[in-house]
DNA sequence: AAAACTATCAACCGCAGAGAA
DNA sequence: ATTCTCTGCGGTTGATAGTTT
């Protein structure tokens, strides 16, 4: 059985919207407020869909809403993000207070592609473009890299006896070392208002060109439970790129532990410890920590 | 002036995940 | 456990504006 129609298509406008329609749409949210998108046209008055109006509110209404073009600043913090989560434009708009995911995806097509490019660095695997070509087994550096010191997985298909290779340092990047930290983490003060957005926007934007830091875009993975020393040992700046066989298969096991700790770093070169599951961030711009029991 | 080409971005489409029934 | 509904996401399209020939 094929799923229902979000909507009675035959009788729904499309295409542009109208002054009449915003106006129809941004008075029933401004009344009713946000929610059930498939009721609200009805509702309002609207011949749309309700995806269609959220998108209107979503991408064009919403009133707060950045217009206006991109910052220097917000091209590099995309760029960063871009690295680190890939096509998750949804994620990186988060980051972005004011943009949207639909202006970043289209920004990103349209502008900074080109830009990377005309940097020599492909837009896709944010490694130079004469490298891109010569390593197709790991497209972007936000995956884990499982890749043997000797071996690529593409050649072993096995994952057996892998090093850990999170880190990824492709571009200058301009900060002080304040944080900036994942909405959501449990572990640390979670950003859940405007003006915290807002004012770690502020602290992204005081850069200092001069300082010409190299950001470290870093993914590892802790245990919180115990011996977390020992997954800090094999994640600590020392041990890295590569874990060796014990500490992997210790890792395996740990796979299967209940608290798993996932840090993701993006930073500079400053001693932070994770808060969560104590191991030593080398650089301390961003971190992550989500317990997966909590 | 007009046709051809290019760039931009709003909007649509299909899919997937979450949660309810 | 399965089916269904709703919402949100990412990829893509198409209209329009701007630029070049």
């Amino acid at each position: 059985m094929g799923r229902s129609p979000c909507c009675e298509k035959a009788h729904t406008n499309k295409g542009a919207w109208t002054k009449e329609e915003d106006q129809r749409l941004i008075n029933y949210i401004r009344v009713h407020g946000e929610g059930c998108w498939r009721s609200l046209p009805k509702a309002a008055g609207l011949l749309r869909c309700g995806k269609s109006c959220r998108l209107r509110w979503i991408n064009y209404l919403r009133p707060d809403l950045k217009r206006g073009n991109f910052t220097e600043e917000e091209d590099e913090l995309i760029i960063k993000l871009h690295s680190l989560l890939g096509n998750k434009w949804s994620l990186i708009a988060g980051r972005l207070p004011g943009r949207t995911d639909n202006e970043i995806k289209n920004y990103w097509n349209t502008h900074i592609k080109r830009k990377l490019i005309s940097r020599g660095i492909d837009p896709q695997t944010h490694r130079p473009l004469n490298q891109t070509s010569n390593t197709n087994t790991v497209t972007a550096p936000t995956e884990l890299d499982f890749r043997n010191t000797t071996t690529s997985v593409s050649k072993s298909s096995s994952i057996k006896n892998p090093s850990l290779d999170f880190n990824y340092n492709e571009f200058q990047f301009k900060s002080n070392t304040d944080s900036l930290e994942e909405p959501n983490c449990t572990a640390s003060s979670g950003m859940t208002t405007d003006e915290e957005q807002q004012e770690q926007l502020h602290k992204q934007k005081q850069y200092d060109p001069s300082n010409g830091q190299d950001l470290n875009l870093e993914l590892s993975i802790g245990i919180v439970s115990a011996d977390s020393s020992r997954v800090s040992s094999a994640n600590s700046a020392e041990s890295k790129p590569k874990v060796d066989n014990n500490n992997f298969q210790f890792l395996e096991q740990a796979m299967v532990a209940k608290a798993v700790c996932l840090c993701w770093q993006l930073g500079f070169a400053t001693s932070e410890i994770c808060r969560n599951c104590q191991n030593s961030h080398s650089n301390g711009f961003y971190s992550y920590c989500r317990p997966l029991d909590s």
